[in-house]
DNA sequence: TAAATAGTGTCTCTTAGACATTATGGT
DNA sequence: ACCATAATGTCTAAGAGACACTATTTA
């Protein structure tokens, strides 16, 4: 607490007036908007799907940063949590309500905004490609890219720090991922155990298991966190969508595994 | 992005009046300050200390909710970032710097603080004991409390959102413990396996290992995470402190292990 | 010599990891 | 017949889990 306000409480005043201290400009939410790509494949047969992360941006068209990409967002009213910012925000850029969104953190470095002091929250959210394509297409207003990680991270300039939180992001999904189920947010609600993996593997490249399949369907310890999937009378359920050889479906159950690097 | 904000920047205006937009009021850092403390115990012989997880709070005085107990915060000021603010109140609470010192999230439901449109952020520090009874007794412009989380959490009628930014603080903690290796700041450089052990179940109370010592020793998948200390000779260092028999003494290394709850 | 912690022996069952092999069915 | 994916077989080494047992020293 500063030293003014906190002697000013310590005097028992009984109104606390915001005007005599310096408050800041404004608090925005951005949205770090991830999707998953499907890639293109010359299909000589039927094959599973390879898919990129990617990220949505909006081309600035007025100071600061007029003309590089940014991340989307607003900045926050009296009457609503900042989750509930973020969650207007996400609804009014994709038009569609209902997606994971999932706080980041504060982007708070003094100078962070030429327009003033201007604390930002970061929020991720997963959203379904066809979500960000038809918003690409339709909306004449602005102009939309959707743009690898890697690309973004790369080779564009974005305004502000967001550079900076789409680091942070990116970190932030893949721990998601591995710790928990949020793979669920890009798969239908039956899915085979190859198109988990492409899920996981598109999120963190550097995740490999040889024994995937084997190592889901026989282990104890991972023994619930996913679950067969059967029709009305019993029978495993069976996809051959993505291969000759129908696959068992799967979805995920609600549990989720405490993990620990000491046991 | 408000409408009205949108608008203006879709008009190319060179200059953003923050006076012209509702703005907060101010944005505190409140700072859950979590300690070890050791229990009395009648100790017959040596034995190994058992500890409670504690949390300090500081009695409100003026309004709004005088009287009650609170975290301890201050409000940011224009030239630092949020965790620069979180880390100058905690050196002031405690008169001691180089905490520990994480994030934990944003406060920002309407209403939450009837001083008007307060935006809160909430850290968690962890600190030895000493300094937080140092700053017990010798504080007398403050009435200062250190509590066990179960009784800040049963027995108190806690001022703002505080409970609820205790509650998640305490998941955060205990989730933490498990995920890295913050045990190390509740121990000294060099500790028995014996006081490790005590430190994770202080503050996950339900975490048991009943062959701890040796998946710790003789796992190749945790090896990395601790290793043996030895003097310059080599020989390898023991403790009697808390035992007869002599332990071996350990440190952490700089390494964490990714974790899965797919493999 | 009892107390309290440190650490090992032992046994069974499960899992990891690496690869080879078989299964399926459309193109 | 080939291809891509799904799933199982096989083998070895390592780890989990439960409990009994030994080790060390001093109050």
């Amino acid at each position: 607490m500063s030293m003014e306000q906190e002697k000013e409480q310590d005097q028992g005043q009984q109104r606390y007036d915001a005007k005599k201290y310096r408050t800041p400009d404004g608090i925005p939410a951005d949205i770090v908007m991830f999707t998953l790509a499907k890639q293109e494949r010359k299909a000589s047969t039927k094959s599973l799907p390879r898919f990129d992360l990617k990220v949505m941006l909006i081309r600035r068209r007025s100071w600061p940063f007029a003309g590089a990409w940014a991340l989307p967002g607003g900045f926050s009213q009296e009457d609503e949590s900042l989750y509930e910012t973020a969650r207007r925000e996400l609804k009014e850029e994709t038009g569609v309500d209902g997606h994971h969104l999932e706080y980041l953190g504060v982007y708070s470095k003094p100078g962070r905004d030429p327009r003033g002091w201007i604390i930002s929250h970061a929020f991720f959210a997963l959203v379904e490609e066809w979500v960000l394509e038809k918003r690409q297409s339709a909306d004449d207003a602005q102009e939309v890219g959707l743009f690898t990680v890697k690309e973004a991270l790369d080779d564009l300039q974005l305004a502000f720090d967001h550079r900076e939180i789409l680091e942070d992001a990116y970190k932030r999904i893949q721990q998601q991922m591995l710790h928990t189920t949020i793979a669920k947010q890009f798969l239908p609600p039956h899915f085979t155990l190859g198109e988990l993996y492409q899920v996981i593997q598109t999120v963190v490249p550097d995740f490999a298991e040889l024994n995937f399949i084997r190592k889901i369907t026989s282990t104890r310890s991972r023994q619930g966190i996913l679950e067969e999937v059967h029709d009305e009378k019993g029978v495993p359920m069976l996809s051959n969508q993505y291969s000759q050889r129908p696959a068992q479906l799967y979805r995920f159950t609600d549990y989720t595994p405490r993990l620990s690097i000491y046991t």
